[in-house]
DNA sequence: AATATATGTGAGTCTCTCTTACTTTGTTTC
DNA sequence: GAAACAAAGTAAGAGAGACTCACATATATT
């Protein structure tokens, strides 16, 4: 849905917003090397300086994206977790919702990741992220000895580098042509993720040797 | 180990490979988003037109960088699986070996995987990063149920997605500071993989529904 | 030695980022 | 309701980088 500025006179009315959409179109023709405020800014009808009103410089805009990549991909885990009974399912789903973010939102998945974001700079953009992950660290929870919160991020840190990983493969086209490489790359990473809470027991166990 | 010119003349004598040393380090201090040829060449004593008589592109010259990498983890690949006994050790210390990998030759690990390319573009590149699959396949294939050479690949997936998730949270931060990050990433990893094959079996049944 | 080829240079074009000074519009305050 | 102020936009330009092209110089070939 294209963001309407209110008047079409000097003042855009929503130019931020506005913005930020046309940047996630320009990053899905171009890749995030080929995004340029400039453009982004030709494409929603201003003045190439009228975005440096609104973000300080090109990877603060990207970092805005990214903030909207957040709020999409918390909505999607939030689906996700919501349907199946198990734990387990409902963070195979997770893992699925996931990487078919990855390839259906592609734009906003680069921007994320493909950006080289300084996230310690962004604020917003990494409490944005804690909520993702806040959103499915209770199912976690529920897999971890004792509830214990701290094995949970653990359990959970391995998902998310299973998922990453695979939405990474994906993209890469290293399973295939789309669009069946996508319920492919989603079935795989599901069953990993499936395998890995299978055989978690060794996951807390890591330090010690023995 | 720096290269060094025949001669200090006219010619440079090796300039392909200077510049990928240059540009190494440049990547290192400024990430590939602040890498550009024009400094590449400065730092080489060159003219700035210079690089572009043997890459076509930034691109190009980033592509050869990530050759280099491939070289360098696949070195660490057989390293890693050249100690260890069972097959399942010898993938866990791969796990952990690419994770490390990407902590101490971070500027490599960022032309291979951040630098966005489009490994299509780049024959030599593909073949490279294909070198390195090879490397480890033969161990996977063992642990595949009577050695099935698509399972195998299936596993292999799984774990490049570990291995590769877990580099990046490592990269953005989230295992902690250096250098304990580092050792802790890499127990997370090679527990992580153990996890995985422990519960490998439900991989190689993922499409049949039941 | 003469020629061809590979490699490096200098100057120039184009685009991009970001800044500065200025303009226009909307809001507040008396 | 007008004056003052703040917010949001513009135009012009400095500085840097990507890439091109005509030219220079070294090396290889014959």
């Amino acid at each position: 849905m294209p963001v309407a500025p209110r008047k079409r006179s000097y003042h855009h009315g929503n130019l931020p917003a506005a913005l930020v959409d046309a940047s996630l179109g320009l990053i899905g023709e171009r890749g995030v090397q080929g995004f340029s405020v400039a453009e982004a800014a030709r494409r929603t009808g201003v003045s190439i300086s009228a975005p440096y009103r609104h973000f300080a410089d090109r990877d603060e805009l990207i970092a805005a994206c990214a903030v909207t990549a957040c709020e999409e991909l918390q909505g999607r885990f939030a689906a996700a977790i919501a349907a199946p009974e198990s734990p387990a399912d409902q963070l195979a789903a997770a893992s699925a919702a996931y990487v078919r973010f990855a390839a259906e939102r592609r734009p906003m998945f680069d921007a994320l990741f493909g950006a080289g974001l300084d996230k310690a700079r962004y604020p917003q953009l990494a409490e944005a992220a804690a909520a993702v992950v806040e959103t499915v660290f209770d199912v976690a929870r529920e897999l971890a000895p004792g509830r214990d919160p701290d094995s949970a991020a653990i359990l959970l840190e391995a998902m998310t580098g299973l998922a990453q990983g695979h939405a990474t493969l994906l993209l890469d086209g290293r399973f295939g042509e789309p669009p069946d490489a996508v319920d492919l790359a989603c079935e795989r990473v599901a069953a990993a993720t499936r395998a890995l809470i299978r055989g978690r027991s060794v996951l807390f166990s890591g330090s010690v040797p023995g």
